[in-house]
This record gives C-alpha cells, sequence and structure tokens, in this order.
DNA sequence: CTCTTGACGAAACTGTCAGTTTCGACAACG
DNA sequence: CGTTGTCGAAACTGACAGTTTCGTCAAGAG
C-alpha cells in the first residue's frame, strides 16, 4: 500500500547526520566483554549502555532486544575464533576442529550459556542462536563427510546424528557444568568414532 | 554460639499450627502444569501462587527461590516417569530407554528448557540441575556398563564420554530445536555405538 | 550560509517480576 | 485460653526491559 503510493525506487538517497559505526562496535565489544567477564545476570542493557558511553535509545535504534544485541556479540566474537584447516589426515584435522571449538567455548562460556538462557524466552534470540548453530554443524558435518569419503568412518553413518552428539556434549557440560571439556575429550571423541586401523 | 547457649538437642518436640502438606503439593503441581502448558515467560512466581490459590508468602516460606520450586516440580515429575526395565537383549533395553526418555523429554521440554534457562542464573537451580541429571546419568551409565560387560560395546568405550553424547544430543535438539527428537533417533543412536553381529 | 533530516545522549516513564514485610486471621497443642 | 507457627492478602522495594520525550549536534541540500 504505502510503497505504491509513493512509488519511489530510492527516493532520497540519504540526508541527514550519518550514524557512527563505531557507536556501533563499542556498543558489540562491551556487551561480548560484560558477558565473558561478569555473571550473565549483571549484564542488562542500562550495564551495556553505560559501559559503552552509549545512551539505550541508541541501542533500541540498532537492535530490536536485548537477546538481538548479545547474539550480534557472540556471532561475531565466535567467527574471529574459527580453525578450518586441512592437513589432509581427517583424524588429526577432527580433532583439532574439536579442541579448539572447545577451547573457545569454555572461554567464553559465560557468554554461550546467557545466550542459551536467553534463547529460551526471546524468540529473536532463539531464531539467531538457531542460525548461528546451524553454521557451526555445516561446518563440522562438513568435515565429517570428507572422512565419510575417504573411509574413514563406518559407511553406515548418521552424520547429523554424529554432529548433535559433538555439539551436544560440549553444550551439555558446558551448560551444567559436570565433566571437563578440554583437549581430552576431544581426543577420546575422535578415537570413539574412526575406524580402526 | 547460640548452640551452646541453649544446649538443647529436640528443646520442644513440636507446638502451633501445622503446615498443610496439601498446600505445598498444589504449589508443586500448579507450577509444573503451568511450566508444561504456557511459555516459560508467563511463569511467575505470582502466576503459580494465583493458579495454586496460595499466597507468595507461603511459596518464600518453603523455597529459598523461584528456581528450587521450579526444580523441585520437574525432577517430582520426572520421578515418575523413568522405565528401567531389563528384558536381559542389551540393544533393546537401551532403545528402550531412550526412546521413552527422548518422549517424557520432548512432553515437558518447555518445563526442560525453562530449568536449564533458570539455572543459568540461578545458583540454586543449577546445583539441583547438577543433582538431577547426574542421577540421569547414573541410571544411562549402569545399563551401558552392563552392555560393555556383556561384550555387546567396545571393550575400550568410555562410558561417561557416550553417557554425555546420548544426554547431550537430547538436551542439544530440545534447547535449539532444530531437528526432531523421537524413537528413531533413539533406534539410530543405538545401532551406532552397538558392534555388529 | 541556512534549513532539514536524522543520529545521539540524558533522563523520565511504564510495566513486569522477584523477593520482603506487615497484618490480620486461624489452627493445633499445652 | 494462651502460645506458637501457618496461611492469605496486600502493600512495598528494587531491578530491569523497553518506550518516549527533549535538546543537541552533524551532515548534506538548496
Amino acid at each position: 500500500m504505502l510503497g505504491r503510493v509513493t512509488a519511489e525506487p530510492q527516493p532520497r538517497p540519504h540526508t541527514g547526520r550519518r550514524r557512527n559505526p563505531a557507536v556501533r562496535q563499542a556498543i558489540l565489544d562491551c556487551a561480548a566483554d560484560l558477558l565473558a567477564d561478569n555473571d550473565y545476570s549483571a549484564v542488562s542493557i542500562d550495564a551495556i549502555a553505560q559501559a559503552a558511553g552509549v545512551s539505550k535509545h541508541t541501542i533500541y535504534r540498532w537492535w530490536p532486544s536485548k537477546g538481538a544485541v548479545l547474539l550480534e556479540a557472540m556471532a561475531e566474537r565466535a567467527r574471529k575464533l574459527t580453525p578450518g584447516l586441512d592437513t589432509g589426515v581427517f583424524a588429526d584435522d577432527l580433532e583439532t576442529f574439536l579442541a579448539a571449538t572447545f577451547r573457545t567455548a569454555v572461554k567464553v562460556s559465560g557468554l554461550l550459556r546467557g545466550i542459551m538462557a536467553e534463547a529460551q524466552r526471546d524468540p529473536v534470540a532463539a531464531e539467531g542462536l538457531r542460525q548461528f548453530t546451524a553454521g557451526r554443524r555445516e561446518e563440522l558435518r562438513a568435515l565429517l563427510a570428507r572422512g565419510l569419503r575417504q573411509g574413514e568412518l563406518p559407511a553406515d553413518s548418521d552424520l547429523d546424528l554424529l554432529v548433535d552428539q559433538f555439539f551436544g556434549l560440549m553444550w551439555y557440560r558446558l551448560l551444567i557444568g559436570h565433566a571437563p571439556l578440554d583437549d581430552t575429550v576431544a581426543a577420546r571423541l575422535v578415537r570413539s568414532v574412526i575406524l580402526p586401523g
């Protein structure tokens, strides 16, 4: 309706004061820092705004909800820490991937746990988390598919199930905290799935 | 200090009005029902108090926090739905256990997700969830140990890792909601771990 | 240069919810 | 019947998400 009335593809290129990308970045950085350092409960929109020297108004002009801010902060920080190497030796690559993933996850566990909690009540955060985890699953799945092609995994392996077993164990230990999540776990996991020989 | 001064082991057996167990039960039942039906965000202490026809005051006299109430409600409901049979055929028992566990978990997924979210900020709920899941892990671990003794699992299986892979996958799918959690999953999981033959 | 547009900070405001406190019954036991 | 502790009702505090209002400032248009 509205679009028909005006019928202007790009009527006004732009005018007025431009948004400051430094402000946006400061918000994301402070959000991630707060989540990493403090308890999740200590991280409020007001706290982020204060830490970034920004008004709440500005935050809500750029993101629709608290969950959206936290999620983008997490996604950005996670993007920086992805290995993705290929030595040609499947078992080594898988172990490297898992070990690096676990190490990073433990380092930012406060952030991950907070986002997971937020996603259980905020649909925006839930959808974002679904997309974020989908990307991570796709990466691991591609790696496992290579192992399957090279005959290092049983031919009838269910890759989706395997992926969820790995990431599931990771999240389970992160969220409950009953057992460690370190390089040893990564090594044992790899040994439990690859075919002997 | 205080104990020394009085020096009375059981000074006063009891006096005054007795607490009404029906009230306690009503609170737990209503809490579990609310969590099962509605969104978790719709479940507040006020809502539970109103549904149970009880004052908030009464709830807080019996439990220290919201998380404690929800956790006890969950633990009670979960206790009613444990299989624990033994047909002698390990693979069948394992599949039955997993399938029943998944079915129940999906049915009360709103409750489980809410508790998990609560446990990420309330230490009381976190400790309770740790104990609850420890019991579940112990049960599954005992079942797997039987399979190991009977030679149906690889001799070098890491049972703790296996347990966390199973429950991890369950929670992961419950919390993210990207893939189903049904009998088929249980069957495939069993097939992926037992030795052929 | 000046006017318009929109980004931004400050701060007040609304609504919800956890947890506390107060008060007035009321029930059991001595 | 008095003491003791349970219970409901309701007001209250404090924190926080999200909104609104207002004044200011920066950048482009004319």
